[in-house]
DNA sequence: GTTATTTTTTACCGATCGTTAAAAATCTTA
DNA sequence: TAAGATTTTTAACGATCGGTAAAAAATAAC
């Protein structure tokens, strides 16, 4: 990375452009929409500045006029997907102490599915990521995957009223967050051991019947039953 | 790919070359050391030829003499780390059926860490190219990790008599292998949000803790405890 | 010790990568 | 419509990639 950076930036025309026609979408968004596709399909070392431009139907150049850096680019995909998911989040929460343990972490989980069905590409950018992550091979803002997921813990330990030890807590969402990243973000691999289709109903109940599975005992346990 | 074969097969000199000396490695099993080494930092698109040179010492063209194509490499890597981590697995299922299920777990985990401290390599390999062999990008012999955890799920069953339904004891072996994988694959990145450091004996006894506290109660369950 | 064979190095191919610079096209303003 | 500013394309740079071919070195066979 040798650019200290080339010209002022992009400046968009005067303002906004704002023509009454089928509202042109700008060119920043455009490339910005054809990033998230491809960083959903390749890791961040394997996607390419030309197949993001292929996809955005521009030539590759232009992208470097709105972002000066590939890494910059990614950066920004990944704050706004981590966001986008983070604001989800929140949401699943809503009315879920009106319910027993077994009720609400299945209501939770359906919200959760149905965010990962109309939004793939969010789970996948932090799936495909998140391990080539160590060591040499740097991943440009993998803070802002970890900062994600501390975020949502917290949003979790708000909203649930869990009774154990915080060690106890950690250890429930890290184990839920794993096995909920690693289910949706690489669909195609536990399919296959499953012998299902990645994009089925019956692997997604699969997810869900998962997920329930290994939380509940534990999550019914945090929730106060006193009875163990 | 454009190349059909080029050379006969190394065929080495006459037989063994057999040395008193110092038992000089042989240049194949070099070339096979650094490519495990490269192949456990970098996933495999990431991951080059002239990496793996240097890393045995040698110049990267004398890799395609004993493998002709990267893709091959990789293969033979992945079969020998697959193939040493289920031997090893088979290995620590010996003598558990007389313990009750928390001891015996617990003693499971120490011989699977024990293994991840020793061939960390193998670990990571498989938890690298685990997840981007998805969709577009292929990862050549990942067939082989779908292979291995199949292997591993029969010699399971085969040692721990297991009373619940399959679909039971499918869910709770995928939780496993899923969270010791991630656990053990990316300890960077779950140190980092812990707060540990990602080799120390803290971090490692927080994996087995988690992984008791996830996998024991449904353990129990399946091995048969009627008090549920 | 000479020849034949195997192993290793050197040099290079075509392809792709991220990035830069300048030309061309488009739009804004007058 | 002319001048100026902004956006987009064209062309190219240096670096790296997997792989090939031929020369060089090392070893084996006789």
């Amino acid at each position: 990375m040798p650019s200290p950076q080339k010209t002022n930036p992009p400046k968009k025309r005067s303002a906004i452009p704002r023509k009454k026609g089928p509202h042109k979408k700008l060119t920043r968004e455009k490339i910005l929409e054809a990033a998230t596709k491809v960083f959903a399909e390749y890791p961040y070392h394997s996607a390419s500045i030309r197949m993001i431009g292929k996809a955005a139907g521009i030539e590759h150049p232009l992208i470097n006029y709105y972002f000066p850096t590939k890494a910059l680019l990614f950066e920004e995909v990944l704050k706004i997907s981590t966001e986008k998911y983070y604001i989800a989040n929140i949401s699943w929460f809503e009315g879920l102490t009106k319910f027993d343990p077994e009720k609400g972490l299945a209501l939770y989980i359906d919200r959760f599915l149905d965010f990962a069905l109309k939004h793939p590409k969010v789970q996948r950018i932090i799936t495909l990521n998140l391990v080539p992550a160590e060591q040499s091979n740097i991943i440009p803002g993998y803070q802002l995957i970890q900062n994600f997921f501390e975020k949502t813990t917290r949003t979790f330990t708000q909203a649930v009223p869990l009774k154990g030890s915080k060690h106890e807590i950690v250890m429930l969402i890290t184990s839920f967050n794993t096995l909920a990243v690693n289910y949706l973000g690489a669909r195609t691999y536990y399919a296959g051991i499953l012998g299902m289709e990645p994009g089925s109903h019956q692997y997604m109940e699969w997810v869900k019947d998962s997920l329930i599975y290994m939380i509940l005992p534990r999550l019914k346990q945090l929730l106060g039953e006193t009875d163990r």
